[in-house]
RNA sequence: GGCGGUGUAGCUCAGCUGGCAGAGCAAGCGGCUCAUAUCCGCUAGGUCUGGGGUUCAAGUCCCCACGCCGCCA
């Protein structure tokens, strides 16, 4: 059986979950479900990045010991991907002691291969912003222009600059390792300068430790190298036995991942200085790792002092977890920015979810019960229908390898359309008895609609599937076989999927 | 300050290597009546952010400006 390893960034719990992180994460259950239902043995990877400064001001300022204030924000994302039927695999915690136990024991791997090593990090930092400055930003602040402060602190660097030559060529023999292409072409254009060696230590207490042996008081792992090794301790790697024999069933299993998403602020972390520490530990590199766009309020980044924050909790309250889901996949090309307004998301719940989708399995419901008293008609031919819906699954099975959620849903909807369009020419109300074949078509057409709008609409897909009376039939690939209703199941009477929004 | 992305109809987006501006939604009109006032059809709607340039021909290629987004331990 085929392999499937997928993760989301882990998350970074200074703040509350919001939309962004619920883009990513539906993005990757839909995936995830979507390669389930091919056939696929799916690990999906997803959690939390606990450490770091900002972590323990937030908790400072919350009250809180860093630790009582991580686990109580864990308890949010859990709740919330509880809510949104998130299907992960694992869920890792950077606090976690056997992912902090294998960071320090990478550390000291790279440490004796001459990949970490001492210096002296030297720069210049913003105190009111809490930002470092790039060399070539002088010495005060772009963002606030105040004087800056100079730091020259102890530290060990990573030797990023040992990779700059193979991240290139690999870059150049790989083209599907980097998406979508217009990521390819600016992350290409990083390496046109040459990589600095990369600071790996912080003056911060709420951090992993430096290994044992290793000198630096005060000092702890930075964040980001802790966080992206989450990918690996997720599969139980193991640092101590890099041989293949001696890793882990999960790690031989299901190392490299196939498909990482993030969001576009931090591609420069994940296509490059991810692949240069895999380089660095002889690790094959993931084959494609998908760097999204984001989610702007009003045409505005979203941001608590503009109160334009999308809150996830409170909208899946007032709409649904399905239609939250839907939305957020519809309405913008993944790789693109797209603008989430509340009066955009109800139109596009009413026009699609409401009108075409729910309109079209009620409307057929109804007339099977009342021409047919509720039992489903026997076929005769298939039609455009059969043929419609059968030819989709090369042509949907594309769009998700591309991670075309926006081309996908778009495909489905054309069916939806079509289905609607049919019951209108067949006007089964005027034919009476004769309307079989028309409704008996229709309930299949229903039922693989259902299949393919699972990985979206988990819920609904069930919900059609239960008022058919069709929930003894397959549900992998073996379900789009056109036909496999038996004349004769029972039809029962149901709410609206999607009731209409006023 | 540096690097990159993006800007096409009221809204969300297609327009591959330059060759008569497209779709869905919203709007207007007509039809149907099984259905969640839903569905089906038709119509209208654009100085392709602005300014220069290359070309027989530019939304598409080049230069400049502006808006927005991201990154720069």
């Amino acid at each position: 059986m085929d392999k499937y390893y997928l993760t989301t960034p882990i998350y970074y719990v200074n703040a509350q979950p919001h939309i962004g992180h619920v883009y990513t994460t539906v993005a990757a259950d839909v995936l995830a479900r979507w390669e389930r239902f091919l056939g696929k043995e799916v690990f999906f990877l997803t959690g939390t990045d606990e450490h770091g400064s900002k972590v323990a001001a937030a908790a400072e300022q919350a009250g809180l010991s860093p630790r009582e204030l991580v686990d109580q924000t864990v308890q949010r994302y859990l709740d919330l991907w509880n809510l949104l039927e998130i299907k992960f695999d694992r869920f890792i915690r950077t606090t976690e002691t056997d992912h902090q136990k294998i960071i320090q024991s990478i550390f000291s791997a790279l440490q004796r291969n001459g990949d970490i090593y001492p210096g002296v990090y030297e720069g210049h930092y913003c105190v009111p912003c809490e930002r470092y400055l790039a060399p070539a930003e002088g010495v005060d602040c772009a963002d606030c222009g105040r004087p800056t402060e100079k730091l020259s602190e102890e530290t060990y660097f990573f030797r990023l600059s040992r990779y700059q030559e193979r991240l290139k060529k690999h870059f150049l023999e790989n083209p599907e390792f980097i998406q979508p292409e217009r990521i390819r072409d600016e992350v290409t254009n990083m390496l046109s300068d040459p990589l600095p060696d990369l600071s790996l230590t912080r003056r911060c207490r709420w951090g992993v430790p430096l290994p044992d042996g290793v000198t630096g008081s005060g000092l702890t792992i930075y964040v980001w190298f802790d966080a992206l090794l989450n990918y690996l301790t997720g599969v139980n790697y193991n640092p101590l036995s890099p041989a293949e024999a001696n890793q882990s069933e999960l790690f031989k299993r299901f190392w490299p991942p196939d498909v990482q998403l993030i969001g576009k602020d931090i591609i420069r972390f994940h296509h490059i200085i991810w692949p240069a520490i895999l380089m660095a530990l002889n690790l094959p590199l993931p084959k494609k790792v998908f760097g999204h766009g984001w989610w702007l309020s009003g045409n505005e980044k979203m941001s608590k002092s503009k109160g334009n924050v999308v809150e996830p909790f409170d909208f899946c309250g007032r709409y649904g977890s399905e239609a939250l889901r839907y939305f957020l996949l519809a309405e913008v090309p993944f790789g693109m920015d797209g603008n989430f307004t509340e009066d955009a998301f109800r139109k596009r719940y009413n026009s699609d979810l409401a009108n075409d989708l729910g309109n079209l399995v009620h409307r057929f419901n109804h007339l099977v019960r009342t021409n047919f008293g509720g039992k489903v008609p026997v076929p005769r031919d298939g039609g455009i229908l059969a043929r419609k819906t059968t030819e989709l699954l090369p042509i949907l099975t594309k769009k998700m390898e591309n991670l075309d959620f926006f081309g996908f849903l778009e495909t489905v909807r054309e069916v939806v359309s079509t289905g609607n369009h049919y019951l209108d020419e067949e006007a089964p109300w005027r034919k009476g008895p004769n309307s079989g074949p028309v409704l008996y078509n229709l309930t299949e057409t229903s039922r693989i609609l259902s299949i393919y709008l699972e990985p979206v609409l988990p819920r609904t897909a069930v919900l059609i599937r239960r008022q058919l009376g069709l929930m003894d039939l397959p549900t992998g690939k073996e379900a789009l076989t056109w036909g496999l209703t038996k004349p004769g199941t029972i039809v029962t009477e149901a709410p609206p999927l999607f009731p209409r929004i006023k």
